[in-house]
RNA sequence: GGGUCGCUAGCUCAGCGGUAGAGCAUUCGGCUUUUAACCGACUGGUCCUGCGUUCGAAUCGCAGGCGACCCA
């Protein structure tokens, strides 16, 4: 192939594996088996603080990472080696190196180093501490060896990626580059795993449903369709955990959980991913009133854990999650966002011209009294809801799982947590009573025959678990991408997934 | 689904109707205290795609693609 038709990225490729190739020649590499690793950046830097400027510390250390930047002077150089703790400068003397691999078969010389080891490569080095004189703590190298060699060029060391879809298309490189992005996912592993560890140390044991179900319930979404062949069967992935952790606490489980992936056929944006990652709990023998405490210890405990403290910044906002949290009713929240009482109003007309008045709009789908309240909530008052906000008692349409509520005829005990606007918890005294239950799946089930397709349908195995009888039990469901968006300071939810779904890039 | 913005070298960007540019990276040369190393030389392009307007289009128009943000 002629080089004028070589593009610049196919040269760099070339130029690469011919250094590969020298490597190979050379006899150790470029793809290394292991490396023996005495310490990790971190630890050196943190451990030797006090090393002073132009000081040596007899001690030897071997170290690996990826080749960040390099600066070659003639017969001394300075690498920038990256783990994943952080970074050490790597201090490189012809004199030295030469003399090591004269000895050592492993080990490469300077020549070798500079010109066969590019930016992006990983390498195992062996040598001792120094702080140069310019006071940067450094490993003086005597030996080096590649691990593995890099045909692809690293991003702009300077600028990083900057282009969105590139970070989200390549989080490798994202990840390379970014220290900021490579924290928020270590701070998502570390708040999934705090979640775990709270409820499994409060005797919640988690058990893992099926994400292929021959009905998608729980919850009010499309589902994603797949076939199992040898079944010649249709199976919907998973919208929610709801009716099989149910299941389980028939089953004489009193406290069941589970942390896990659910999947919505519905837009994106930045707060929806059609996958995304849930939490729901049950507890025997308690009520929306417990999983409101347990919801605050839960979230302010791993808060704690993560951020240090339950004041956080999220956006420029102050956010305080230091329980007791605002607890109100819709009812409440409605009146006092547009001086509209819900309570007043007979029938959904009364309700629709009250509503047009106050200058809301008034969706004709919506067609109920319930439905309308929960429009005007939407409106008026869930994007003010900054501060973690218990909203509770939702109209019975529009929650057909939850228990009807104790006094307040219409409504049932559920609430919802919103934080910085947006809906972050999902919670019910469940319903146990079989036959409501029936009612207000088969009413669904209407509306999803009049063309409503996010409505439920009737699973008449778990009404049957149901009618063999349901301890009373609360239960709670937390979006964990919203909260990991909360703690991380994150603006969009493609920035705690760490591979958001894209449209597939047309290749030419 | 609607609106706004973006897409130019591997990366970050400039150019906005008249020969396609810079910095970094790459390649070559120099350099034993650099850290965005430096100095010198070079290389590198489907200007997202297609159609149109024009003597002439990266630039203007239309359609499409992908993405970001806002709205529904």
């Amino acid at each position: 192939m002629a080089r004028s038709v070589l593009s610049a990225l196919s040269e760099l490729r070339e130029t690469r594996l011919e250094k590969a190739q020298a490597l190979k020649e050379l006899g150790n590499g470029p793809y290394a088996l292991r490396f023996e690793l005495s310490h990790r950046t971190a630890n050196l830097q943190a451990d030797h603080a006090d090393l002073a400027k132009g000081e040596e510390r007899l001690l030897t250390v071997s170290v690996a990472g990826r080749v960040m930047t390099r600066r070659v002077m003639g017969k001394l150089a300075f690498f920038t080696l990256a783990d994943e703790t952080g970074t050490i400068q790597l201090y490189l003397e012809k004199a030295t190196l030469d003399a090591a691999a004269s000895n050592e078969l492993a080990s490469g010389t300077f020549g070798q180093l500079t010109t066969l080891v590019d930016a992006g490569d990983w390498i195992g080095v062996t040598g001792v501490l120094r702080r140069t004189d310019r006071g940067e703590l450094s490993v003086k190298v005597q030996q080096w060896q590649i691990l593995s060699k890099s045909l692809q060029p690293l991003p702009d060391k300077w600028h990083g990626l900057a282009d969105v879809e590139k970070r989200y298309r390549q989080r490798y490189l994202d990840l390379i580059v970014s220290p900021q992005s490579r924290e928020t996912f270590r701070r998502r592993a570390l708040m999934v795993s705090a979640i775990r560890r709270w409820l499994d140390d409060r005797a919640f044991l988690e058990i893992e449903t099926p994400v292929l179900q021959a009905e998608a319930g729980g919850a009010e979404a499309r589902p994603f369709i797949t076939h199992h062949n040898t079944l010649d069967l249709p199976l919907y992935l998973r919208i929610a955990t709801e009716l099989h952790l149910k299941r389980l606490v028939v089953g004489g489980f009193e406290r069941v959980y589970e942390l896990g992936r659910i999947f919505r056929n519905e837009g994106m944006s930045t707060r929806h991913n059609p996958e995304f990652t849930s939490v729901e709990v049950y507890q025997a023998y308690a009520d929306y009133i417990d999983m409101m405490d347990l919801t605050e210890q839960l979230i302010s405990s791993v808060c704690t854990q993560i951020c240090g403290s339950t004041r956080i910044t999220y956006q420029g906002i102050e956010i305080d999650l230091t329980p007791p949290w605002r607890r109100a009713s819709m009812h409440e929240l409605v009146q006092e966002a547009t001086g509209l009482d819900f309570m007043d109003f007979a029938d959904r007309e009364v309700a629709a011209s009250a509503m047009a008045r106050a200058g809301l709009e008034v969706p004709s789908k919506a067609d109920s009294v319930g439905r309308l309240l929960n429009e005007a909530f939407e409106q008026a008052v869930e994007v003010s809801l900054i501060q973690p906000t218990f909203v509770l008692d939702y109209p019975i349409e529009i929650s057909p799982l939850a228990r009807q509520h104790r006094s307040k005829p219409g409504l049932v005990e559920r609430f919802e947590l919103f934080i910085v606007g947006r809906e972050t918890a999902n919670a019910f005294s469940e319903l146990i009573d079989p036959l409501d239950q029936r009612q207000r799946l088969e009413a669904q089930q209407a509306r999803r025959q009049a063309g409503d397709l996010e409505a439920h349908g009737v699973d008449e195995d778990f009404l049957q678990a149901l009618e063999v009888g349901m301890p009373p039990t609360g239960g709670l469901g937390i979006g964990i991408d919203r909260l990991v968006m909360l703690l991380t300071d994150s603006p969009s939810i493609r920035d705690v997934i760490a591979f958001p779904l894209l449209r597939p890039e047309l290749k030419t």
